[in-house]
DNA sequence: TCGCAACAACTGACCAATCAAATACTGCCG
DNA sequence: CGGCAGTATTTGATTGGTCAGTTGTTGCGA
């Protein structure tokens, strides 16, 4: 006589949760410790440098980072007090606004990433190249019909 | 000539991050919705309901919800405060204080519970008994070999 | 072309977490 | 036995986020 709450997807989410949080726990102090460069910096600066221009508007960003664009226009405040990042205006649309990296930013980001890659390496080490791809294939799954929001 | 940035496993962790935030962001309002109960409550009042005696002591429920013992102290207040925990003391050792689980946080954790099951299995409706059983693997490796931290 | 609804970014007020230090207690070692 | 290093929890100060509402801009429909 299973109790209710004793569902299976319950637990899962709740791996999920764990999962995450244990790596951040593990990873950030880390590679804060290395340059000096918070993680959730990291991922900004990633994604804008994986962008064409180097640029991303704060929309854009917020999307990508999983947060709101208040929380993303103080975050970008920040950096860009930091000097790794800088706000570029749209030329077509003066709503919006685009956040660039900077060659500090790309400078940082370049000497931040070995030491991260190898540490999520050592974490990944049992892992072979068919468990990494099922475990991007299952996420992105998770990804995209969790985003289906209403 | 791929760029340091290229590394897979740090896209991994973005996906790992992304798809957990999703289903937060999915699930979460949802479930406060329903019964005014906030996510993180329920992880707690589930993790209490499972455990002997339906209680924990903090820092055993920090580790569990991946808290420091500071944010689950003010956490278990506002809980205890509405009622759902209790505080009881230990009678071993005075310095560990235990956070059980009182009647009415069964009651609204039964009352939540199926719901939130119901959208979990929306969300993942796409996925297969060997999907679901593959994922938790995954996340469970990854949460040990995180976890070992030095 | 004017007016207005929609939209992007930003801001003030607030909230919940962190960090570090304090408090309270335990148990071991000399 | 007495002191002290270690442990569990709490607390004060701070940080980084959300939410709701504002500002400035766009583009569409009458």
């Amino acid at each position: 006589m299973p109790a209710v709450t004793d569902d299976h997807l319950i637990t899962t989410f709740g791996r999920l949760a764990e999962a995450y949080s244990r790596l951040e726990q593990r990873l950030g102090p880390a590679m804060e410790a290395h340059t000096g460069l918070p993680h959730a910096w990291f991922e900004v600066l990633i994604r804008l440098a994986r962008s064409p221009e180097g640029q991303l508007t704060m929309g854009a960003l917020a999307e990508e980072i999983a947060l709101t664009t208040g929380g993303v226009t103080r975050l970008v405040d920040r950096m860009q007090k930091a000097g790794y990042v800088e706000r570029r205006r749209c030329p077509d649309d003066r709503r919006v606004s685009y956040t660039g990296i900077t060659d500090s930013g790309r400078e940082i980001l370049d000497r931040t990433t070995p030491e991260h890659a190898r540490n999520l390496r050592e974490v990944f080490a049992s892992f072979s190249e068919r468990d990494l791809a099922a475990l991007d294939e299952l996420l992105d799954r998770i990804r995209h019909t969790a985003h289906a929001a209403t």
